[in-house]
DNA sequence: TATTTTTACCAAAGCGCTTTGAACACTTGA
DNA sequence: TCAAGTGTTCAAAGCGCTTTGGTAAAAATA
């Protein structure tokens, strides 16, 4: 049943059900109630592409994943978007996804934009001077970015949290139990987050007048493995760290796998402090000990983020939103007083 | 740039635009040619809605994530689709992801099915007897079912692992290395998958007259937190199992941590058998002792999916498509006779 | 050369909706 | 009582594309 039809069977003219429909004031009370029990009898729903054509609007988001170093879709994505669809449905906002592969990225964005096929895009996972800025800049649509880009982080939207301040604290932490050489395990710092998170942990280190040692760091894939083999290669360093800094609870598993097979107690022996975004299967409160952390939600932050691009192509307009979300440190068990 | 401005630029009609571009006999070679070149030059793309409505086609896949009872977004679903939406783009088809909130799945559905919003839907995680089946066949919305729903599995296309052989395999394993008491640390029994591999453990049970012992089992959430406190608790009972088996990987990190704790050690005190979809960041080869698995990659099933539906799509008198995919049974490390 | 067939193109209709501009009937104020 | 205003409804145009049903010119056939 399409619009002519009910407008038919109504004994209405098309554009009398259709303002009906969509709530506009020009139409009788009884009108608007016959018209609205009607549509729901037949379940009638307007023809999504007929109404994107006619309004000019596609009603859509893209969300357009790189396609990653390792081929490895992040596993925090499948939180970030869940809370967002739902953000999106309520106003009437379909999703597409398209996760990395042969097409390049920056063609999708052009055939997004050239085609009309969405109103905005979410830009994730952006490194430092990511070109997709500028891409998207050049394109006209709207976006917001979800972290940030080093350097010149105006002209755009963005939701980011304070990588750089949550390590800073967690290593401050780390310092004011008396442990003076800290392992850091971090994620790939082409990515921003990563790169503050050092930045942050050298900081703190810098103002206790320590030195750096690029030993005692990593940079690399977050997964169980990777976790593994940084914490065994940096706990036989010869002047050997007291305690880890890690950039994902999928690295404090391998972690953990690590330190119990080097009979290393947690909070007594090595401290611990990662970052914790809430995925809901790996809970950092349930470990044992339980464990200390940055924490924060990455599944609201998706919500958050939604709302700021819907709020954006609803009013063009408006300056271009800003959030630097702060992080939770949360003291848990896996930290403690350096033991000599 | 849209259709009519290209053609008057080119002093040709629309209609002979459109059709070169579409790959059409009737359009002089010459003509052709020049038609691409200029599209190109000026980024012409088609716009979306309006080849949707003209065509009726809505080029487009339908992801619809149930609300799950723990609110939890499958981790897996990201490595399901992201082999797929490479498959989709190559065809032209977007996909459309809604991962359940407020408003219910069968609602999203009917609103795809009567909008023309997409040319097909993917159904996860079926349940037994799953209501969405019945509801897409009267939507005569096409659909490919990734798993099955129990008794009647046709009339429908559907790609499932054998869930049932893998862990009546796996089970048999055990039993040959001489384990008579095996626990069984499942997820929901009312998935599908879930409820077959229990079968196929109960079945490889009952072959060799072995008793049941429902304490040893488990039904519940596959996370690290549930892996640890299910594990506790089967091997605290009276008669404990001396072989465990596992429905995911992530229950696989929670038991390890248990079993540490308790001072077993793996392959030796206790053996582990987990089913391994293939997840990028917990790699079961890798794990200290490596981890015996039955295996089977979940992104080549999401890639595998995705093109049922497309010929689905492509070929609708075609019969529904079935594939019931072999688990390869990987013995690694960690499973090994029986230590009286 | 006259006729048919093929090739290369086009005008116009239509997909299902929204929206502009106009019309009609009914109130209201003078 | 008439003019202006107000509340309701409609016809028709248009969104940008595909596709049907042509036509004119060129090529093939008789």
């Amino acid at each position: 049943m399409n619009l002519k039809e009910l407008a038919k069977h109504l004994n209405l003219s098309p554009t009398t059900v259709s303002r009906a429909l969509n709530g506009y004031p020009e139409v009788g009370a009884a009108t608007r109630k016959r018209v609205d029990e009607e549509a729901r009898r037949f379940g009638y729903t307007p023809n999504t592409h007929a109404r994107r054509l006619a309004t000019g609007r596609a009603h859509a988001i893209g969300y357009v994943l790189p396609a990653d170093k390792s081929l490895m879709i992040d596993p925090l994505f499948s939180d970030f978007v869940s809370g967002a669809t739902d953000v999106y449905a309520a106003h009437g906002f379909d999703v597409l996804l398209h996760a990395g592969g042969q097409e390049e990225e920056s063609a999708v964005y052009q055939r997004y934009a050239q085609g009309g096929t969405v109103d905005g895009v979410v830009v994730l996972g952006p490194r430092l001077g990511d070109p997709r800025i500028n891409l998207l800049k050049k394109l006209k649509m709207p976006f917001v970015v979800h972290g940030r880009v080093g350097e010149l982080d105006s002209g755009f939207a963005w939701l980011d949290i304070d990588n750089y301040g949550a390590f800073h604290r967690a290593t401050k932490l780390l310092l004011d139990l008396g442990h003076q050489r800290i392992g850091l395990i971090n994620g790939y710092e082409d990515f921003n987050y990563a790169y503050e998170r050092r930045r942050g942990y050298e900081k703190a280190l810098h103002e206790r007048g320590l030195k750096i040692d690029p030993l005692a760091m990593s940079s690399g894939l977050m997964t169980e493995e990777n976790g593994y083999r940084q914490t065994k290669r940096i706990l036989q360093l010869a002047v050997k760290p007291s305690a880890l800094l890690l950039g994902s609870m999928l690295l404090v598993a391998g972690a953990m796998r690590a330190l119990n097979e080097m009979g290393l107690i947690i909070g007594r022996d090595i401290s611990l402090i990662a970052h914790d975004d809430g995925l809901p299967f790996l809970n950092a409160a349930s470990l044992v000990p339980s464990l200390t952390t940055t924490s924060s939600s990455i599944r609201l932050a998706g919500t958050r983020v939604a709302e700021l691009l819907l709020g954006m192509i609803t009013d063009p307009e408006a300056e271009h939103p800003h959030e630097l979300w702060p992080v939770d440190l949360i003291v848990r068990g896996s930290t403690g007083p350096l033991n000599r």
